[in-house]
RNA sequence: GCGGUUGUAGCUCAGUUGGUUAGAGUGCCGGCCUGUCACGCCGGAGGUCGCGGGUUCGAGCCCCGUCAACCGCGCCA
């Protein structure tokens, strides 16, 4: 027989009754009756009933086990009766009664259990990972990052590509985050560096002319982390192809992403790729406030500055006296209570804002002097809404946003009207709430919330006020992956002190209408620069690449590199363009990212088998940890103390 | 670099207005129990209240500093 097993133990079941097996695994739990022991014994496959009686020649032994202790035992397989068999588990059937045991590692007490599913720290979690690891749930989630690997693999050789390994030990990409820099030995003084991506080496890769490329591919950026976003290393699937335009990567890589989402979502609706929308970044950032939206939830801003222009609310009125500003709506359907108003301000508040105004709508009475009068403004605005029904029935200020929300409500009943509520309304009129209700499509028991200012300073916490909105209304879509590509990047911004131009992105990326579209105002040119957004994260980021050195220095110059300094950065790639570059673009998708959303986590350490904290320390390893004297010598570094 | 939350038994947490000997569950140790599958019952051990300083007759609780984990900002082509 086999040293440590026979079978697994999820293999047993009422057919092996009689045999003698040999198991292996950890004790998941001992329940002691004392004249007979039970041990569920678990490894990566299941769990199977040892029964210990005292009959067994090894009675002493078992009695001395606990938790974790990793055994081998042989054993005879019985049934159970049927009133004992446990249906929770497929080995339910069965028991093994124990006869020899061989204790392979012992255990001691431990800092967390692997039974149940009790939560722990982090902190904790970390520094003993192997037993974290062990527990049902990240055993779950790092077989399906195996999967996912595995699909996603199986998905692009399917279509026709090939994976390449590209250097882990390169040079330094400058331009972007900041570098994981690696001594040089044999160069004292000079440093290699991991790559950021392998952005240049796969663009060398289609000039080598291999047409289709892809890799799973690890990135390293010294960054600091997000709860999405892991320091030090991640991994993506990076691709490339040669003779394609924006479109022609869309159709590609869509449907390995809907397939792979398709076959690990359980269940989930994902949208297909033919309704994926296209939405150009200035119309996300106007109507989500993110370029990567959650389109699960309904909700989308409107500009509403037009309303209080020279209006009594002077806060708003003033600030639009301002270049650049705006006043920016989000409409809350069914948010209509004071209560939840008031607490969306202070969240707004929470985040640095001076605060969120806010409107809600509710039914009133007509007031005295507005019942006979028909020209009073708030009998105006009665008769209006009681006669805003569209020719299906349907209530005509009805958005798509507030469509599926409330059907029932369709119009004010007979003596009242929607009354605009809160101190925002009061300032600026009810002429002009009214407009405002008619622009967002809203009705009774709704409400919308209103930001003032420089959109880039106000558009991030609206972005957040917009997904607490959806989640907390129950707008937002539960079980379902919706998919959007943002499109028509800006190529350069401006930087907000310093008005210096810089590139926005990827300086990679071609211009929208090539050479000539950099001879004008930098910061209005477009980029064929891509997302795919996904429930609210960044899953896939590309370009079709600028392989024509002389865009490329312009490029560049605009952004104040000269053509000296860019082949001094990228030499090797642009010498490679002056020998035949094809057109080629591609994308890179985040594989972690990736199976968080298929995991059900928003946090991305649950997807890495061994994450670094948030301040990039290995606990359990003890990384970074401090070299010997010998090795920076060897390495012509000495370490300056820090203050 | 900045802001916020948290830090009490091996682990998860409670701890009131600053007031006697800091509690519970779980785990651990001992005892009882032959059908449990989150077994049950009885008993026991286990504490630098993150660390340092301060206020006070008295601090887990208040103040200052500091460390760590997490969340966010900056950052992230």
């Amino acid at each position: 027989m086999h040293s440590y097993r026979s079978h697994t133990c999820a293999d047993l079941r009422k057919s092996h009754v009689g045999e003698t097996v040999r198991l292996a695994g950890w004790v998941h739990r001992i329940r002691d009756h004392g004249g007979v022991l039970f041990i569920d014994l678990r490894d990566h496959y299941g769990v199977t009933q040892v029964l210990c009686d005292p009959d067994s020649p090894v009675f002493d032994a078992v009695d001395g086990l606990r938790a974790e202790y990793c055994i081998r035992i042989d054993g005879n397989v019985k049934a159970r009766d049927a009133s004992l068999v446990n249906a929770k588990i497929p080995t339910g059937e069965i028991e093994v009664y124990i006869r020899d045991l061989e204790v392979l590692g012992s255990a001691d007490e431990l800092p967390l259990q692997v039974f149940g599913d009790q939560e722990y720290p982090e902190e904790t979690r970390l520094r003993y990972r192997y037993l974290d690891l062990r527990r049902e749930a990240m055993q779950h989630n790092m077989v399906l990052r195996s999967d996912v690997v595995s699909s996603i693999r199986r998905r692009m050789w399917d279509r026709g590509f090939r994976e390449f390994q590209t250097p882990i030990i390169t040079a330094s990409s400058p331009e972007g985050a900041r570098d994981f820099l690696v001594p040089s030995r044999l160069h004292p003084g000079r440093f290699y560096a991991l790559p950021q991506a392998p952005q240049q080496f796969k663009q060398l890769i289609m000039v080598s002319g291999f047409d289709k490329y892809f890799q799973i591919a690890p990135c390293f950026r010294d960054e600091d982390p997000r709860a999405d976003r892991s320091p030090t290393d991640f991994y993506q699937l990076d691709m490339e192809m040669s003779f394609v335009e924006q479109q022609d990567v869309f159709d590609t890589v869509a449907p390995v992403i809907a397939g792979v989402f398709e076959e690990y979502g359980q269940g989930a609706r994902v949208d297909a790729p033919a309704d994926w929308p296209q939405i150009p970044y200035a119309e996300a950032m106007l109507k989500y406030g993110s370029d990567k939206p959650d389109l699960r939830n309904p909700i989308e801003m409107q500009d509403v500055s037009g309303h209080f222009r020279g209006s009594g609310f002077a806060i708003f009125a003033k600030l639009l006296e301002q270049e650049g500003t705006q006043i920016r709506a989000i409409p809350a359907p069914t948010g209509g209570s004071r209560k939840f108003c008031d607490r969306m301000n202070a969240f707004a508040q929470k985040e640095g804002l001076p605060g969120m105004g806010y409107i809600f709508w509710r039914e009133a009475e007509l007031p005295e002097d507005a019942r006979d009068d028909a020209d009073h403004p708030i009998a105006r605005i009665a008769k209006q809404q009681r006669y805003e029904l569209a020719e299906d029935g349907r209530p005509k200020w009805m958005s798509p946003t507030s469509v599926n929300v409330h059907m029932e409500i369709i119009a004010p009943t007979e003596g009242h009207y929607w009354e605009a509520a809160g101190p925002l309304a009061k300032n600026i009129g009810p002429e002009r709430t009214e407009a405002i209700r008619q622009q967002l499509g809203l009705g009774v028991g709704d409400a919308a919330f209103f930001l003032g200012g420089k959109p880039q300073a106000f558009e991030r916490v609206a972005a957040r006020a917009r997904d607490v909105i959806g989640e907390e209304l129950g707008l937002t879509e539960q079980n379902r992956f919706a998919f959007a590509w943002i499109v028509d990047f800006p190529m350069y911004e401006a930087d907000e002190e310093t008005g210096k131009v810089d590139f926005s992105h990827n300086p990679f990326s071609m211009p929208q209408g090539g050479r000539d579209a950099l001879d004008g105002d930098p910061l209005e040119v477009l980029g064929y620069q891509y997302d795919l957004a996904c429930n609210g994260y960044e899953l896939v980021s590309g370009a079709i690449r600028n392989h024509r050195p002389e865009t490329m220095f312009k490029a560049f110059a605009l952004a104040g590199y000269d053509e000296a300094e860019v082949r001094n950065r990228f030499g090797g790639m642009v010498n490679a363009f002056q020998f035949g570059a094809p057109p080629h673009g591609g994308c890179a998708a985040g594989i972690d990212r990736m199976v968080m959303l298929l995991a059900g986590t928003s946090n991305i350490r649950e997807v890495i088998m061994f994450p670094m904290t948030q301040r990039a320390e290995d606990l359990m390893m003890n990384a970074p940890s401090e070299p010997t004297p010998d090795q920076l010598m060897e390495l012509g570094l000495r370490v300056i103390p820090q203050e």
